[in-house]
DNA sequence: TGACTCATGTAAGGCGTTACATGATTTT
DNA sequence: AAAATCATGTAACGCCTTACATGAGTCA
């Protein structure tokens, strides 16, 4: 049953940016990793106490701070660094919008028209969100990390803009069915 | 538990197209939807089912033809045209390569490098298989499906060319990176 | 006749989401 | 004092993939 399991190497990754507790990592990775990546709850606490009975997390006190937070080990690290190596997985495609798109001749052109005109809005508002992401990062204490997350940050900006202007032009082309019809 | 399937969909909407055998349901679905859509062997055939059982679809035999084939009956019509108008739900992102350069501070530059370069490639070979998608539909007698397959097979095209050109200009990024430090 | 494709399924089990449960701490 | 947030889990259950099983037709 080849699996394509990838928590943690979400979870020792965040971890290995910085020391937190399990509920911080959760809204790390739907906030900032959100846009790529995707956990739910019920799958990070299990992960991170297999971790921790690995040895490749543990549980550290933050130097002012009386709360407890998970921190990645010298072994975890090693771990991480290792599962970083694989080769991705390629996800397996699951766009609804396309879905309903292919089969627009039942769907209708009303329809078609209403998809293309969420799908841009969509873009645009996640367009910004991209740049206030990006602007957020620049904004901080400059790390080692942070070019990295604007590469990221980058993926995501393009893949909207494409987006954007596919629902634009194919707006167009259903203009020219209906006109043609 | 809110479920997201969506995979009688797929079975009706190809069926809208043309009458198949659940054979070549999975080959269509695998070779032309396969774009922006999966489903595994394992969900075609139960799904069949279901949709025979619910009188959305029925064995039919082919004209000139000894083999049976499924088609959708009126009442799968109409069930495939109120499953489209449903709005669709946004997927769950799980991008492999972006997760790995999130953390490219641990993976090293080299291996960075690595995964751009390899997602530049991948992007520019599933170009070429747009452009032979998109002849082949073009090659064919024109149908009313047709328009709406090219506006998915030009989404394909826009993504991929976004991809490209993101790991293109993310290579230069990783070289200022290394020059700089 | 042997290999290959067409064709139709079933079963096991991993993956992952959502809902439920509980309590401490902080803020208003 | 109430409400919100922080914090850590568990349980049920659906989704989906892979592997297994079987047989007919076709082509070299």
């Amino acid at each position: 049953m080849a699996t394509d399991r990838q928590t943690d190497v979400a979870v020792l990754g965040a971890l290995s940016v910085e020391s937190m507790s399990g509920y911080a990592l959760r809204q790390a990775i739907s906030n900032v990793l959100g846009h790529f990546w995707s956990e739910s709850f019920g799958q990070i606490y299990p992960t991170l106490a297999e971790l921790r009975a690995e040895g490749l997390v543990e549980v550290a006190q933050a130097d002012g701070d009386s709360k407890s937070k998970f921190a990645i080990t010298e072994r975890g690290l090693q771990h991480l660094r290792a599962r970083l190596s694989e080769p991705p997985q390629s996800e397996r495609p699951r766009n609804g919008t396309l879905l309903r798109l292919f089969f627009g001749r039942r769907l209708g052109l009303d329809g078609c028209r209403n998809l293309l005109v969420q799908a841009r809005s969509q873009a645009v508002e996640q367009l910004g969100g991209f740049e206030a992401i990006r602007r957020e990062i620049q904004a901080e204490e400059p790390t080692d990390d942070h070019p990295f997350f604007l590469l990221t940050v980058s993926a995501g900006e393009h893949a909207v803009r494409a987006t954007a202007a596919w629902a634009e032009e194919s707006l167009l082309v259903l203009d020219r069915i209906e006109n043609r019809s």
